[in-house]
DNA sequence: GTAATTTGGTCAACCATATTGACTTTTATC
DNA sequence: GATAAAAGTCAATATGGTTGACCAAATTAC
């Protein structure tokens, strides 16, 4: 029954084991925000949100949906939660005053900190471990599973 | 401002993209099984249940329920919708008839194959192109960052 | 200048995923 | 026989998302 499409038993093994590294280490890696979270009753939802804005200055609306992708309907609910505690910025866009300009206020700059902050560290933590090479290589296989291969 | 915590500006730069780079790749590891999953009326949390059933014969109930981390009022639901379906089968166990042993029968192996199979074929790809140093680099990474750190 | 389009906001109905709490049944164990 | 364990089930609740419909304001096209 083995064939050169089939993989060896061990090997699919291996490729298990690396299915579960995934989804644990996904699992662990959104634990420690999820719970600082919490402490502020927000949800993982907010982090999305916040990380975007921080990292896009002056993100329109639909920008954000796209990123996020999730319908408006679903942003907002949490969208105006994050402005009514004043960790998120609405104002008018100058140039089309039809669509709005999110920020950060320093209270939001703060807590998006302090959330992917320890991601950052972790993440820093064991790149210093593994080294150059090994970050390079890690960032290849991520970047390499974003895209879609040619079957597809 | 900076100083030996404080990260350079760069180098926080570099860690968001790896933030991202993990974002966006688990949507995109799971995308495909989902849509698979949706075929056949069916969700994530059905995949979750399928692949450890299938990873772990004779599991029991209450193991199910710590690997997966939900209660079991979570799992009652999908998890008789499976039984139901034929694709998961729950015999008595031998030794101790208050448990059940949990098994996927040949309909339920063919799915999971299929869902999981196309994630190790999606990683076996890319392990083939970034060579063995670097997968192992990637499991190096992904197995540290399911431990917690020392100062956790 | 008016009509059409775009951006964004909001309401309602609905579904899926999970939680906590309470309770039952069956079977083991002491 | 009492207690504990494994599993099943019901109810209430929260959260995160969907689709569909509709509205208002500003811009663009004609």
């Amino acid at each position: 029954m083995v064939d050169q499409i089939t993989l060896p038993a061990t090997r699919e093994a291996e490729l298990n084991q690396a299915l579960e590294l995934f989804h644990f280490a996904f699992r662990a890696f959104t634990a420690k925000p999820d719970q600082l979270l919490e402490t502020r009753g927000l949800q993982r939802v907010h982090h999305r949100i916040l990380y975007f804005v921080g990292r896009n200055p002056d993100i329109r609306v639909n920008a954000l949906l796209t990123i996020l992708g999730v319908t408006k309907q679903a942003l907002h609910a949490p969208l105006r939660q994050l402005i009514a505690m004043n960790l998120v910025n609405d104002t008018p866009d100058a140039n089309d005053k039809r669509g709005k300009c999110l920020n950060l206020t320093a209270d939001g700059r703060n807590l998006e900190s302090a959330l992917s902050g320890a991601q950052r560290k972790k993440m820093q933590l064991v790149f210093e471990k593994i080294g150059e090479e090994g970050e390079t290589a890690w960032r290849n296989v991520m970047a390499q599973l974003i895209e879609p291969s040619k079957e597809e």
